[in-house]
RNA sequence: GCCCCCUUAGCUCAGUGGACCAGAGCGGGUGCCUUCUAAGCACUAGGUCGCAGGUUCGAAUCCUGCAGGGGGCGCCA
């Protein structure tokens, strides 16, 4: 039996849902799907003041919402306010999403602002869906780069050259400068240790700026503290460990084995991996996780995945989105960033060129899954050819309407919201708590996106067509009944998405 | 060689197996400010949905193969 009864008709001329439950069935029943359809459409007993139904070839069951429902429903969004939208499918399941985790041995690139986004929105939907989200962020604040960063202090402190394969740049310098003044000498953990706070201090301070905030701050080194033995001595227990030329390696099912500890004594990232997931399922409980990660570590999913399943953890529970590559296209120029490329605008660089509502919009407009462009020159643009404008403005047109409309007394005409554009845009607002719960489900923060452009062009049209403040009392009253509801679901979904909504622009 | 994304309008991209013309934004063309913000609205031009098969009552959507772009496949991070 299909799991979706009811679903949005794609053409509105055949209403607003439909069934397509007697196509489905038509095979195994063996029946005419029109003579299911037939006997389905009288078993629904819809209520008549919903809507009608009607069927249609070859075996559609049409519902079509009548206008009364759809003028009761504006009431309870407006009176609803920040709660419209909001549900709990979630059911209070406990979910962990880990983003950004930047290495906090340079500043932040604009690169990895774009999984910032993701992250922070994918955690924004969930809560709003009635999941329990926890925000982490991992900090890989242990190892051969955190060895090599602090060398490349001490080195730039004694001015000798930088070690090889280390760190150079202002920010070196920078950080050396301020290690001398409060004291430190030329010795690499400790400045390691200074540098790596003054780093994360500046990625969390980029990071504020674009509204991306996390719960926790999570060390990698704090699972090197026994955490590390026990999974070890478990993993022994099952008969996965092997050692040869002076490493350990974790045995798989498959073809080759892996490498968790290194000849020189250092722990690879897949054995930091499986320490963290595991600390994430069994020590910190979990349901369910979701990393958000760029698309080059997409190597390490089925490696982390298999050994959870060896460590008896059902992979299922962990969800990995895979950010992919962002260009920048600057005029005529475009460069593309990847991490191997070492090409790096800085996160910094951009939220003062474009401002962090374009930097946050535009990423959303794109699935995380898809390549994208980012059209510098475009999102800079302070005027209409701005996608975010487009959103903002409808917001504060609403918000200047209702400023001038005033309190509402007396008799609200209701009925008289009868035009195309009033109850086009109805039904827009309508879909909202859907878009939350099928964005949280789906993990897909560009759905948000989308869903505000044609909200925002349900209100423009409506804004343009249907004159709000007039001498007519009891029309003003609703229209501005509508412009609140219309108002509170626009700013939601601005809200969710990071964005600002603007009284006035 | 193997694995993961992507290929839809000139450009950037949406499109949970459905129903006459396949959608948006930008860019191109044409109109609309005496009335709540023209950062807007209304028209218009533009597409063999990469190619070839298959499954299905029905495919841009699912399966297979091929081609093109990107990213992975290290005792790198």
């Amino acid at each position: 039996m299909p799991a979706v009864l009811v679903e949005r008709a794609q053409n509105p001329a055949h209403g607003d849902y439909s069934v397509t439950l007697p196509l489905k069935l038509a095979r195994t029943l063996h029946r005419p799907p029109m003579a299911i359809a037939t006997e389905l459409s009288t078993a629904m007993a819809l209520a008549p003041s919903l809507g009608r139904v009607a069927l249609a070839a070859p075996g559609f069951i049409n519902i079509t919402l009548e206008p009364a429902w759809l003028q009761a429903q504006l009431a309870p969004i407006a009176e609803a306010g920040e709660r419209w939208g909001r549900s709990d499918v979630g059911q209070r399941t406990r979910v962990q999403v880990e983003f950004v985790s930047s290495n906090p041995t340079g500043p932040m690139l604009f690169s990895h602002a774009r999984g910032a986004v993701v992250g922070d929105v994918v955690a924004r939907v969930l809560d709003a869906a009635g999941f329990r989200v926890q925000r982490e962020y991992y900090i890989n604040d242990k190892g051969r780069q955190v060895r090599l960063f602090g060398e490349s202090i001490a080195a730039r402190l004694q001015d000798l050259p930088v070690p090889e394969g280390g760190y150079s740049g202002s920010y070196i310098d920078e950080i050396a400068r301020e290690a001398a003044t409060k004291g430190l000498t030329a010795e690499p953990t400790a400045l390691a240790e200074f540098g790596m706070t003054w780093v994360q201090q500046r990625i969390t301070a980029d990071l504020s700026r674009l509204s991306v905030r996390h719960d926790n701050f999570f060390s990698e080194s704090s699972l090197y503290t026994g955490w590390d033995q026990d999974t070890m001595r478990k993993l022994r227990d099952l008969g996965r460990i092997e050692e040869k030329d002076g490493a350990i390696w974790f045995k798989t099912d498959g073809e080759k084995n892996e490498v968790l500890i290194k000849r020189d004594g250092y722990p690879t990232y897949f054995w930091s991996d499986i320490l963290y997931h595991r600390d994430k399922f069994l020590k910190r409980g979990f349901d369910r996780v979701v990393d958000v990660w760029g698309a080059d570590h997409q190597g390490q999913v089925g490696r982390v995945k298999e050994a959870l399943t060896v460590l008896g953890i059902d992979p299922a529970r962990l969800s990995v989105l895979l950010v992919q590559l962002v260009s920048v296209k600057r005029g005529e120029e475009t460069v593309r960033m990847s991490r191997r490329a070492g090409v790096g605008i800085s996160l910094k660089e951009m939220l003062d060129e474009v401002g962090p509502d374009a930097v946050r919009y535009f990423f959303l407009l794109r699935s995380a899954d898809a390549q994208m462009e980012f059209d510098v020159e475009l999102a800079r643009r302070q005027s209409s050819e701005n996608p975010v404008y487009y959103a903002q403005y409808a917001h504060a047109r609403l918000a200047n309407v209702l400023k001038l409309g005033g309190e509402v007394v007396g008799p609200i005409a209701l009925e008289r919201l009868s035009s195309q554009w009033e109850l086009d845009l109805m039904r827009v607002m309508l879909r909202w708590p859907d878009v939350v719960r099928e964005s949280a489900e789906a993990f897909e923060p560009h759905r948000l996106a989308f869903f505000t452009d044609e909200l925002a062009a349900a209100i423009h049209r409506f804004y343009k067509n249907c004159r709000v403040v007039t001498d007519d009392a009891p029309l003003t009253a609703a229209r501005l009944l509508l412009s609140r509801a219309a108002r509170v679901t626009i700013a939601n979904a601005l809200g969710l998405m990071g964005v600002s909504a603007p009284d006035r622009m």
